[in-house]
DNA sequence: AACCCAAAGATTGCATACGATTTGCCCAGA
DNA sequence: TCTGGGCAAATCGTATGCAATCTTTGGGTT
């Protein structure tokens, strides 16, 4: 993907550009290349991929609205630090809207989805055998595409763009917070997910989409990242 | 508001410009004093407030992001103007995650926070006597008011986001396919679901926070919006 | 008269320039 | 040596200019 110093967005420069810029930043972030507090100056990330920083800046700004990042006026981007407590948030609010979601899908969704669905779950138990960081970060990739997909089949674009958000942000939070081999059983769980919506048993899907998501949360060692903020450094 | 040509933003000078101006751009959407449709140029919002087209187009760019606004690339910004799908699509997440906020609210509030609502509806009923546009633009606003309160008290800032927005557009939607005299009887339901939330009964809150979603989109007329074009004005 | 094409006007997309604010460093003084 | 103030570098916030694109209007042709 990076050729010598800029990186090259794909060829979709009839699109915005800071939506590619966007797109880039937000896969290197919910795969942990960039890591919580990283700064994103506006003119980093512009010669990085070779725009202006009033592009660049468009990037952040749309960054900082799905809340992967946080600025401070006059200081700058950051890549956002999610606390435990935006952790339980974000995982609370997944447990009102996945169920939901989870119903629209059994009325919505056909054959081919179904098909498609399992060729990628399929697909994604290969990375699971591996270890390792990389390995790590598939993993957790694999984990939200498969509610991501869900949410696409559901109908609903703007439940769609909530769930957008909320994975990326789930994302963030399991690589800082997650416990290292977690996810195994959740896999399983897409499966079994997978499995009722097909045989059309919304009830029981969406039952367990509510206790998977409960799983993915309880693996979480949801201690106060110390050290990060100073608030806490003074507290302890 | 407005002092002669430019529109004075409240002394928050110290925020972001861009923010205020999306805060006035906002309101003006959803109080309907910017009908759906109406071009938002970068050069007249700018001139508008009195800032540089930069600032206009920070604003622009949020609330295209909130969906009250659509822009097309090279063409411009326009104020949105939702299709009968997307208004169901909005009532149907917001029947996903109300009842949540309900649920969560009744678990966090506090007696202070009753005593304040219990004001607020009472100052709204002054408005449901009137009639007349301007009138029916406080009851809208009023009625959305409810709700965003609900979601600030439930504690959970990421869903109280997303309320923000799905009650601006919820409001947008209200005004472009609301029938005329109807939600008198949605405000005496909020004061049902205060009194439910007061005594801590949540399953019957979130019912009737179900049935009251129901309520308002029932008196919607969903029927595709063929006046806002003109080959429909040449039509008739 | 209808249609097509071209040129002018307007508006956006983007880059760059300049002022404002913050941060870090260095040096003077205790 | 340590503290405090001030200066300099870096970065952000904003304005403005230029190029690209779209729309419209006018003229020419069929």
């Amino acid at each position: 993907m990076s050729i010598g110093e800029t990186i090259t967005l794909s060829d979709n420069a009839t699109e915005d550009r800071s939506i590619a810029i966007r797109e880039a930043l937000r896969n290197a972030i919910i795969d942990r290349r960039l890591t919580p507090g990283t700064k994103l100056s506006e003119n980093e990330v512009g010669s990085l991929f070779d725009v202006s920083r009033t592009v660049a800046r468009a990037a952040l700004q749309m960054l900082t609205f799905e809340g992967l990042v946080k600025t401070e006026r006059n200081r700058g981007a950051f890549v956002s630090n999610p606390t435990p407590d935006e952790a339980r948030q974000i995982f609370a609010s997944r447990r009102l809207i996945e169920p939901g979601i989870v119903a629209a899908a059994v009325d919505r969704i056909t054959a081919k989805d179904i098909e498609s669905f399992r060729r990628q779950l399929e697909e994604e138990e290969h990375y699971m055998t591996a270890r390792g960081p990389s390995a790590r970060r598939a993993e957790i990739k694999a984990s939200g595409d498969f509610h991501l997909m869900l949410a696409s089949v559901a109908g609903n674009a703007i439940l769609q763009r909530f769930m957008d958000e909320l994975i990326a942000r789930s994302s963030l939070v399991i690589a800082l917070y997650g416990r290292t081999g977690v996810s195994s059983c959740g896999h399983s769980e897409h499966f079994a997910i997978l499995d009722l919506i097909e045989r059309g048993d919304a009830k029981r899907a969406a039952d367990l989409m509510l206790h998977h998501i409960d799983h993915i949360e309880a693996d979480l060692d949801l201690q106060p990242k110390h050290g990060l903020g100073l608030k806490d450094a003074l507290s302890l």
